[in-house]
DNA sequence: GCCGTTTTCGGCCCGACTGTTTTCAGTCG
């Protein structure tokens, strides 16, 4: 059975290929769109097939519902046998070079009858590409020079790299003279666990010292393009970022088109439309007549269509717009929210503190409850306890509270591993005795869905559990998560009171926010951790939070909000 | 190919930038 991701590919290798093949840019737009939202949609597709309802998928239709039908029926698509043979299939990696876009790889295609990428270096630097129409010399540099940056880049760039970088330019670029306001947008700004590069935008009178400082900061290996509103460069690694300059006064609508989402911003469009009003980076521009609205802020241009400012985290389409229209926008989740973090680690296993200096580093961050749930006795490689070294551990707890009075309450728990053949690796007796169990999935990740899911499910029935650690076991960006049911999985954890994570950890965020979402619709509790490893590691919980956001969580969905006596009480009531 | 509180047909964002060009096409976001 096709999972969602392995839906979404195929949709996008459609896509390119019919674009390849000069199909009329929409119909390639419909199958992006269908992708997409299959890859966010937070529910198997396969359940929705069950059910009939394949056309409640947003982007999906007729056409499509009928070749995800074919899909998950056959696990083939003749559709896209027949266009392979039209259009090679290895001509779709070709899109990905920068520079390349569907019309040259065509004419290059066509021209010299090569369809691999090594052709395609071969041609250029041999110099075949510069004769073709509308080619020249430079085509066929920017060509190897995409070649280059393709290699040296691996796809999309983690949050946890990109925020940090960002903020840094940023930084940068707040000294520059004249500069009023400088803002991370896009995806970044969206906060999506991934992005493909930076953008940035700035506010300021004149453009050019602000390019200038662009095109010259630390670590650029070239620049890609420079204009006066707008340049572009990439760095050593092969990560690129765009900055924007705007004047303060049309900063508002500036941000708000840079940071998207592009469905969200075809939304506003329209209700501008619907006032009268023609809504661009620049302004709002009166569609009859002259006049122009200025806005220098975000809040006014909502305010201007009526609406409530939306948090960005929310600004992919997938309901904000109608809720803002209602003012029925979650209160989401904040930082300062969070009372405890229930998952982390001391040196008793593969932390790199101990569990008094991590007590200190949790109450400097205003922390009032905290867990130490170091690993459990299988997993060798990270010093898992046995039960004799867990007795020590409590009685040094013990001594540390004492030590630190009211400040901050420490529990004794245990990241507990959930073994290939699905049992827990400690006696339910002994896992009784703990404060607080949070069961995890580290190993034997690709076992068929079947197993992997029943894994899970022993865990969340397993009376002693309280939460599930980073259900899927995602590591951003190399490694996909397990192959899980986890409609069935959240469906259980609601049934029986388990608290899902959300490891806010970058290379994790796991829950992602499509299936926290799910998880919230179904009433699971959701518990963010940052999965601390040294004091430095509770400094994520941005990336955390940031992830519920996206879920449009509440304070009031997550355990972490919770006073010392509703968690404490919460935690008695499970047998704790 | 999808979608609809004006539509079941006719839209679907469009402007900046670059390169190859004598007024425009392709790419990108």
């Amino acid at each position: 059975m096709m999972n969602n991701k392995q839906l979404a590919d195929v949709f996008t290798l459609i896509a390119n290929l019919l674009e390849i093949k000069g199909e009329i840019i929409y119909k390639t737009l419909a199958y992006r769109k269908a992708a997409e939202s299959l890859e966010t949609l937070g529910r198997e597709a396969s359940e929705y097939w069950k059910e009939g309802k394949l056309q409640e998928v947003p982007g999906v239709g007729k056409a499509i519902a009928e070749k995800i039908d074919e899909l998950l029926s056959t696990g083939k698509l003749e559709f896209l046998e027949k266009l392979k043979k039209e259009v090679p299939e290895s001509l779709a990696t070709w899109l990905q070079v920068p520079s390349l876009g569907p019309k040259k790889v065509s004419a290059i295609w066509k021209a010299l009858n090569i369809t691999t990428l090594a052709e395609l270096e071969k041609a250029a630097k041999s110099g075949q590409l510069r004769d073709l129409p509308g080619m020249g010399a430079k085509s066929e540099t920017a060509i190897l020079d995409g070649l280059a940056s393709l290699a040296r880049r691996s796809g999309r760039i983690p949050l946890g790299k990109a925020y940090p970088l960002a903020q840094e330019i940023i930084g940068v670029l707040k000294g520059v003279k004249g500069v009023v306001d400088a803002q991370p947008a896009g995806s970044l700004r969206r906060m999506r666990s991934t992005v493909g590069d930076l953008d940035i935008l700035v506010a300021a009178k004149d453009s050019s010292a602000v390019m200038e400082a662009f095109v010259n900061l630390k670590g650029v290996e070239r620049v890609l393009g420079k204009g006066d509103t707008k340049a572009s460069i990439e760095f050593f690694d092969g990560v690129r970022a765009q900055v924007w300059v705007h004047p303060p006064e049309r900063f508002g609508t500036a941000l708000q088109y840079a940071t998207g989402s592009k469905d969200h911003n075809v939304k506003l469009r329209q209700i501008a439309l619907d006032k009268g009003l023609s809504l661009s980076e620049h302004a709002l521009t009166k569609t009859k007549g002259k006049g122009e609205i200025l806005c220098a802020t975000e809040e006014e241009v909502y305010k201007t269509l009526g609406l409530p400012w939306v948090a960005p985290e929310l600004r992919e389409d997938r309901g904000e717009v109608e809720a803002a229209k209602a003012n029925k926008l979650p209160k989401l989740i904040q930082i300062k929210d969070i009372k405890s973090d229930l998952h982390m680690h001391s040196t008793y296993s593969d932390g790199k503190l101990s569990m008094l200096d991590m007590a200190q580093a949790a109450i400097k961050r205003g922390l009032k409850v905290i867990v130490f749930t170091d690993h459990s006795v299988s997993l060798g490689v990270a010093n898992g306890l046995s039960i004799e070294r867990h007795k020590k551990q409590a009685a040094e707890i013990k001594k540390i509270q004492k030590q630190l009075g009211d400040k901050i309450l420490i529990l004794h728990g245990s990241e507990v591993e959930i073994k290939a053949d699905g049992s827990l690796d400690y006696p339910d007796e002994f896992l009784a005795s703990l404060d607080l169990v949070v069961a995890s999935l580290h190993s034997s990740l690709r076992q068929p869905r079947e197993k992997v899911t029943q894994r899970l499910l022993n865990a969340i029935r397993n009376p002693h559990v309280d939460i599930i650690g980073h259900p899927t076991g995602r590591e951003i960006p190399d490694r996909e998560g397990a192959d899980l049911d986890m409609e069935v999985v959240m469906q259980a954890a609601a049934e029986s009171g388990v608290a899902l994570e959300i490891n806010a950890h970058p290379s994790r965020l796991d829950l992602d926010d499509s299936f926290a979402r799910r998880a919230k619709d179904l009433g699971v509790l959701i518990s963010i951790n940052t999965d601390s490893h040294a004091g430095d590691g509770f400094d994520v919980l941005p990336y955390g939070i940031a992830t519920a956001r996206r879920a449009w969580l509440e304070p009031k969905d997550v355990i972490n909000t919770w006073t010392t006596k509703k968690l404490t009480d919460w935690l008695k009531k499970r047998g704790k």
